[in-house]
DNA sequence: GGTTGACTCTCCCGCCGCTGGAGGTTTTAG
DNA sequence: CTAAAACCTCCAGCGGCGGGAGAGTCAACC
């Protein structure tokens, strides 16, 4: 029988861990004092910690390892659990290999221009909501206005919505620009002739902020620049999102590219 | 001006992460009211949430990230910040894959045979010991009481030591077979004609405990398999440490297989 | 002006796997 | 017998929030 200290000599494990592991009833020493409450474990006992050292190594958590080593636990479950597992895994290792990729872009990034980076692209899921939208080809950008104008003019002034307005640039043809303005509807509307209402279905997208006009495109260069270096697939056309129309200061505008969600990688590409 | 409620739903942010950032002093408010404590941000705000959300995504802490968005951070200190990163998250990727490889072996092992895993392998930390050793060439392996005999013969009862008797197996040749027997010291201790007083580096190992006897060499059979499969090189022989002289239960024997710490994979292999 | 209901505030607890420390008892060596 | 080492229990803290209590505030509607 070791003391608390000579098994931890023995197993490498510190005392304090010994201990929390009896609270949580993981690995209970074999004979405890009732008077002075010392612990006293068996060399035995060290076969029982090596396997919770080995779980702990697979990614399980302590709760976990309590539930799979107790007794009686079928090897179906103890299957099922590691498949679980593997895939959590699986999962974590493309995920931080996307992070090396987006830490080592960055690096690049800063020692080829030795500025600071001036648009940060964020990913971030975009939550379902429901819009009126009118489209409409284009000739010029400078039309989007009477896009908007005429979407107001249609629903009524007294319709409930929110402050955020949108343009959809769904593509450009030759000499036309398919776009489509929508504003946010904070419940839901009668339809009207030439305004379409609909949910927008929740996504994920490339996320771009900037404040003023991107009249040379810098912003959107930055965003395409961020897709192609990233690997990431585009997976639809890109809007912006008007976020500050109140107007005293600059205007705030979020560029927001629809992207795949990011599973189909591979694990060893 | 967007109250917290607001912000919120522009950014995808949770109300209380928004609080959150604002107690750590990495989001403040543009402006708070003195008397009710409402915050209020500007739309503008979305472009620092952004760059701290891409901050986060690289897998920084929320402190770091607030140290590096501060004014007055120079280009040079958050290069030198990123290359350490890329090194922790390729450390970590390394990391990962090592897990993924354990945790499908392990799940390949169980579906080949139904049966439960009878030993485990756990990968450990073992500390800088000093010892006393006796080496000779034995011709079997029952000779190692003998060994251990002459050691404490030289060494004499006198000397403060620990529990626990190692065999070194160094190898074996055609009839003998490389062996050494040590036993741990509390102190120092004056050399003595035939035995060698040394400190045995810490060092990594593959450690497999066993109740009673190896007969037939199952547990060492195991550890081989275990040694193949998981890809790791071994660095050195193996060990056997005999944990639980006490006698009147059966052994308990740790087997430990020096090996090299894994950090020469590489990251796409 | 009053009332409702949505929103916001602060404060505290819990998660996980420990680690460190305070303050007290027990064991062991000399 | 004394001193040191080992051991005990209990409490606090890490990070990044989430949940909930209890109280105050705001906007809209009557």
């Amino acid at each position: 029988m070791n003391s608390i200290g000579e098994f931890s000599r023995l197993s490498q494990i510190p005392v304090k861990t010994l201990r929390y592991y009896d609270d949580l009833r993981l690995l209970r020493p074999a004979c405890v004092n009732r008077s002075t409450g010392y612990r006293y474990y068996e060399a035995a006992q060290l076969e029982q910690l090596n396997r919770i050292l080995v779980f702990k190594d697979l990614g399980f958590s302590l709760r976990e390892i309590r539930g799979l080593l107790a007794e009686h636990v079928p090897a179906e479950r103890i299957r099922g659990v590691l498949r679980r597992k593997r895939e959590e895994v699986e999962r974590r290792v493309i995920e931080e290999r996307a992070r090396l990729a987006r830490v080592a872009a960055r690096l690049d990034a800063i020692e080829r221009c030795h500025r600071p980076i001036a648009y940060e692209v964020a990913v971030r899921r975009v939550g379902a909501r429901l819009v009126a939208s009118r489209r409409d080809g284009l000739s010029s950008y400078d039309e989007c206005e009477r896009l908007f104008a005429e979407l107001e003019g249609r629903l009524g002034h007294d319709v409930a919505r929110e402050q955020r307005a949108v343009v959809w640039h769904h593509g450009a043809g030759p000499g036309r620009i398919d776009c489509e303005a929508l504003v946010f509807l904070a419940e839901p509307v009668a339809p009207v002739e030439g305004v379409r209402v609909y949910e927008m279905p929740a996504h994920t997208a490339a996320c771009l902020v900037y404040r003023g006009e991107d009249a040379e495109g810098l912003a959107f260069a930055a965003l395409g620049e961020w897709l192609t270096v990233g690997g990431v697939t585009a997976a639809g056309s890109k809007r912006e999102v008007y976020l500050d129309e109140a107007g005293d200061r600059e205007p705030v505008t979020e560029i927001q590219y629809p992207i795949a969600a990011q599973a189909e990688e591979s694990i060893d590409g």
